[in-house]
DNA sequence: CCGGAATGATTTTTT
DNA sequence: ATCATTCCGG
């Protein structure tokens, strides 16, 4: 999109341009995008690379198909990751064609879940109107069964149980389909089973369930099935490299191999940065193997960085194996270096990153056209209190998202018990909340009657008698009132309604710091409200189903038995069949909303690497270059790990168009611990002939930091990592906690000296090569060292067999 | 029931 | 260091 500053090929490409096609739209695409874009009704497998002009290539399409009258938007299913993404889609969408949105099923995966499921709620089981547990309310309804079922919730973690379930499901597993292969896993399969009974009675469905209920609805039902096959000519799926097993096998339903549609999926395999989740790259060459792709079409020309930085990246990413094979390449020349800075410490390489960052912005570069990336969000700390201190505009991405602050969650759970009185979810979150002393001994008689009778909390008050009784009542009585008197009320003013009634908005008064959290749930006044007027997504989620049988629809074929199940009376003007309030709390569920409020502003922005994929800056800092943190010690362990890590490098990499800086620190604070780390291998994967060292090459270790040795003791995640390999024997001490006392001694204590070797310097191993050392201990037979070694991790060494010298 | 103190866990994240 | 959760005494 900004391939002018780089001298796109434009020009030479006017002769691409065909008078058939509406003026402009295939104007200034290279070859392969114009052969992307242009394909026949076949599947294809789009490799785009970063920066190659995916979205503008998947949007062209779309309407050029359109333009062609090779379909209408009925026929197209384009699939997206994130909202954000299909947001994007539907923007450049309608600048190029007039088109009808709303009558195309583009969004994310779980967006068009819904409105599949929305549109046929009967055939899939489930309540007219289901709601959506974001990941949250999973975990706390994963907590609840784990409790109701008394088991030990040390053994039963509910946020890795929740993970065990979201990971069964995205298998396409049911708790039947499950090898009970050992007593964990037995267990874990109840705990599923109860979950799924305990959603069931909730009328709620999370995120994985509304993939898997629409998959096997698909599966199930031959006449929806069918209808739909035939409905969709042409679907597109975006990042395809992230798509789990269940999104492939769901795409498959919607458009089997062999079955004649077009089916577009673009992605990217050195972009695939999810794997941890569930993603499958593997999925790529699956979808080429299973769908017989004829040609691979390759975008690996890249319009956004200077070639310096497209040869950093390729250099890096070539160190991976299994790659589907691509090399970006830039007509923009090589530009300026990348830029490598070595600090003492993060307090250092922030105060480095902030002046640099001045310097460019002075030189004109608007701050929001500077990128501070980084592995992870702990990273951030440092780098907020210096930009901070200096007065410097920042913003930082990640964090909690609109939807999931407590205020504004507590009044969601209101609005659902409004909407839902059994959602047992929402009645635990705001039972007590404000106070209205209802405490944990009366909830748990709650509970144990309302399992007793296999009914909701909401039907169970009665199970409990005396003062608890009453309370419950009361409260009980005071969301029936909300409900009563909120009928007929617009969106605007039931929320408002609510949110006085129910105490929270003199709860947040009266207290000292409530300031912000009534702001924030005015803010949820104003997203209703917006979200009410808006066109395009929100009202599209209001009458999302109409267009499933607007005529035209009905007589493509899908027989009156399966048609959508249709509430009694949908509203005759607006086709309306979700209450704006139901409406509206799925939109709060599946749309988490922006984080940051100070979006407008002219700031640096800050983020992990991870939520930087699909973003582009001028200039871009990659800090903390350092074994151990990037690639994280977590991933080390295995290759697959190691090769993620490395991809995800190369995302960072490729974010940057004119400046790259990469920096890494010899000290660092974790857990309010200082760390010794040497660079990342990563560094060394990068051709010397397209970096410029800000700082002088190969310094030793441990140069200029040896005054900060007392403090390298620690151990602290190098031991976890190097236990959890199963390498080497932790010391005795190191896995009981160190009480404070004890803390300072021990640190003098390695401050000795050892034959010359000393905590904070290099040493050389014969078989490592090059290490810091951190910890010296014991004397001399049992004398023991700790180095770390970088990329061979942290060990412990005896002395009296290994043969460390000092370098420096 | 509430609030302070102890305890524990901190890769990456969307929906 | 920091934040969230849990524990315990008033």
């Amino acid at each position: 999109m900004n391939s002018q500053d780089f001298g796109a090929p434009g020009a030479s490409q006017d002769d691409l341009f065909s008078p058939r096609s509406p003026r402009g739209l295939l104007d200034n695409l290279n070859p392969e995008q114009y052969a992307a874009v242009t394909l026949g009704q076949e599947p294809a497998l789009i490799l785009a690379g970063a920066g190659s002009g995916k979205t503008r290539v998947l949007t062209t399409r779309i309407a050029w198909l359109m333009s062609q009258g090779l379909t209408t938007p009925a026929g197209v299913m384009a699939v997206t990751f994130t909202n954000k993404a299909a947001k994007e889609m539907v923007t450049r969408l309608s600048a190029m064609l007039p088109v009808n949105v709303r009558g195309m099923w583009l969004g994310t995966f779980h967006g068009l879940c819904n409105r599949f499921l929305r549109a046929h709620w009967k055939l899939a089981g489930l309540p007219q109107g289901f709601q959506i547990l974001d990941a949250g309310d999973t975990v706390s309804a994963v907590k609840r069964v784990i409790k109701a079922m008394k088991l030990d919730e040390e053994r039963f973690v509910p946020k890795q149980v929740s993970w065990f379930i979201a990971g069964a499901k995205e298998d396409g597993m049911r708790p039947r389909d499950i090898d009970l292969r050992d007593e964990q896993t037995r267990k874990l399969v109840e705990i599923y089973q109860a979950y799924e009974d305990q959603c069931e009675r909730e009328g709620v469905v999370d995120f994985a369930e509304l993939m898997l209920r629409s998959y096997e609805l698909m599966r199930d039902n031959a006449a929806v099935r069918e209808h739909y096959q035939r409905r969709f000519q042409y679907v597109l799926v975006d990042e395809f490299q992230d798509t789990n097993k269940l999104q492939y096998a769901w795409l498959k339903m919607f458009a089997p191999p062999g079955n004649g549609q077009g089916v577009f999926a673009v992605g990217d395999d050195d972009q695939s940065i999810y794997a941890f989740r569930g993603a499958r790259v593997g999925n790529m060459s699956d979808f080429e193997r299973e769908y017989r792709v004829r040609k691979v079409v390759k975008l690996e020309q890249n319009y956004r960085s200077f070639g310096n930085i497209l040869d950093a990246a390729n250099a890096l990413i070539s160190n991976n194996s299994h790659r589907l094979g691509k090399n970006l390449r830039t007509e923009a020349g090589p530009g300026e270096p990348v830029r490598v800075h070595e600090a003492n410490s993060d307090f250092a390489e922030a105060q480095w990153l902030l002046e640099e960052a001045q310097a460019l912005h002075r030189q004109g570069l608007a701050r929001s056209e500077i990128a501070v990336l980084y592995r992870s969000n702990a990273q951030s700390r440092v780098i907020e209190s210096a930009l901070f201190n200096a007065g410097i505009p920042y913003r930082v991405y990640g964090g909690l998202r609109f939807f999931e602050r407590a205020e504004v969650k507590h009044a969601l759970a209101y609005l659902r018990l409004i909407e839902n009185p059994n959602d047992d979810t929402s009645f635990l979150r705001v039972v007590n909340f404000p106070a209205r002393g209802i405490g944990a001994r009366t909830v748990e008689l709650l509970q144990d009657g309302a399992r007793q009778s296999g009914r909701s909390l909401y039907q169970s008050i009665g199970s409990v008698s005396g003062r608890g009784g009453a309370s419950l009542g009361g409260f009980v009585g005071m969301v029936d009132a909300m409900r009563e008197a909120t009928t007929g009320l617009t969106l605007r003013e039931i929320i408002e309604h609510v949110i006085e009634t129910s105490g929270l908005a003199d709860f947040y008064r009266a207290e000292k710091e409530g300031e912000e959290r009534l702001e924030n749930l005015g803010e949820l006044v104003n997203a209703a409200e917006a979200f009410v007027t808006q066109e395009g997504f929100g009202k599209d989620a209001i009458a999302l189903p109409v267009d499933e049988h607007s005529p035209g629809q009905i007589a493509d074929g899908l027989p009156a038995a399966i048609a959508p199940a249709n509430p009694a009376t949908p509203d005759a003007e607006t086709g309306e069949i979700m209450s704006p309030l139901a409406a509206f709390l799925t939109h709060a569920s599946l749309e988490a909303g922006d984080n940051q409020a100070q979006a407008g502003q002219d700031a640096v922005q800050l983020m992990t690497v991870h939520s930087a994929k699909g973003l582009e800056f001028d200039a871009v800092f990659i800090t903390g270059l350092e074994e151990g943190l990037f690639p994280h010690e977590n991933s080390m362990s295995d290759s697959d790990g190691l090769e993620e890590e490395r991809r995800l490098m190369y995302v960072a990499i490729t974010r940057a168009r004119q400046r790259l800086y990469i920096s890494f620190c010899q000290t660092r604070m974790l857990h309010g611990q200082t760390r010794y780390n040497i660079k990342s291998r990563f560094m060394e994967e990068l051709p010397e002939e397209t970096l410029k060292w800000l700082t002088p090459r190969n310094q030793g270790f441990g140069s200029g930091f040896a005054r900060d040795y007392q403090q390298a003791w620690q151990r602290g995640s190098g031991l976890k990592s190097m236990v959890g390999a199963g390498r080497v024997e932790p010391p005795s001490f190191a896995s009981a906690p160190v009480p404070q006392s004890m803390k300072q001694s021990a640190a003098q204590k390695t401050g000795d000296e050892h034959g010359g070797l000393r905590v904070g310097k290099g040493v050389f191993h014969t078989k490592f090569g090059e290490g810091v050392l951190l910890t010296l201990e014991g004397s001399g037979p049992d004398a023991r060292a700790q180095v770390n070694f970088g990329r061979h991790g942290v060990k412990w060494l005896a002395l009296s067999v290994a043969k460390l010298t000092p370098i420096d």
